[in-house]
DNA sequence: CCCACATAGTTAGCATGGTAACTATGTGGA
DNA sequence: TCCACATAGTTACCATGCTAACTATGTGGG
């Protein structure tokens, strides 16, 4: 998250900038409008998703599994794949979403023994399907 | 962050969105590349602070007392007003710069006892002398 | 004057992110 | 065959974010 509630100058942003061989000021002025606002917006996500008593992640973990063509279950190396975090942090996001009953392992389990295949539980698909309009009401709505 | 490596397919968001109103599937996808732009940058600035040892919460409060125009220092509550995180948050972080030697308390003290003056050590300038052209190089470079 | 309220900052406890290092299982070439 | 290496997932430990509640100081109306 960038944290900064008043962007510097575009005086200053040139003053730096300046110094800095090859670097358009008023590019970084958009950058730093854009990451602004993409904070903003992922704050606005993240209380969005608690009130649901979800975090960003654990969301995101059960879309990859809910909209997941033509199969209703993953590994978790599949799910690591589509979701851009450490692989510990995976696991004890898969390890709260089993502790809350919305996920649980698969049916069919893989032949390789090392993965453990998730699917949704009743309740995880319906939890889901209550916040994804919300979620995406949020993204449409907001001005970026 | 957002940390989706793939973001959803048209097909899906369209699908998606159509249950809600007056959302513009277009836009969503827009809003959805932006958010990810934001965060592999945010990742790309973190990982470049790091190597100086800062977090991004760190860099920026020096930056708040560095680029203060007309003044040296700044308190606590003043940093809080143009850094946008929760006071136990600034406080970690204020002591976690004191204890690097990067802040000081300001010579010149507030006559309002509550509150604490800070400035930057000449190792507190120094650094952030240094970090301040490759973090701009960095914004200048983000394709977003 | 003084007590209620406001403000500055800290402490305590929790959630979620990271890396390093571990176990267990699979795989491929000598 | 079997041993070195690769891959799946977990454990241990730490940094940084949050809220709630605390202490200390300042301020203003009765």
């Amino acid at each position: 998250m960038f944290f900064l509630k008043e962007l510097p100058s575009s005086e200053m942003i040139a003053s730096v900038t300046a110094d800095v061989p090859d670097v358009d000021p008023e590019h970084v002025q958009t950058v730093l409008e854009r990451l602004r606002s993409a904070s903003v917006l992922l704050r606005d996500i993240e209380a969005f998703l608690r009130t649901h008593a979800l975090s960003q992640t654990q969301f995101l973990a059960l879309m990859m599994i809910a909209r997941e063509p033509e199969r209703n279950s993953l590994s978790a190396v599949e799910i690591s794949k589509r979701l851009d975090v450490s692989k510990p942090v995976l696991s004890k996001t898969i390890g709260s979403l089993m502790d809350k009953g919305l996920l649980a392992p698969a049916k069919e389990q893989p032949v390789d023994q090392r993965q453990k295949q998730l699917s949704l539980t009743e309740k995880g698909q319906s939890v889901f399907t209550n916040v994804l309009p919300g979620y995406f009401a949020l993204l449409g709505g907001a001005a970026m």
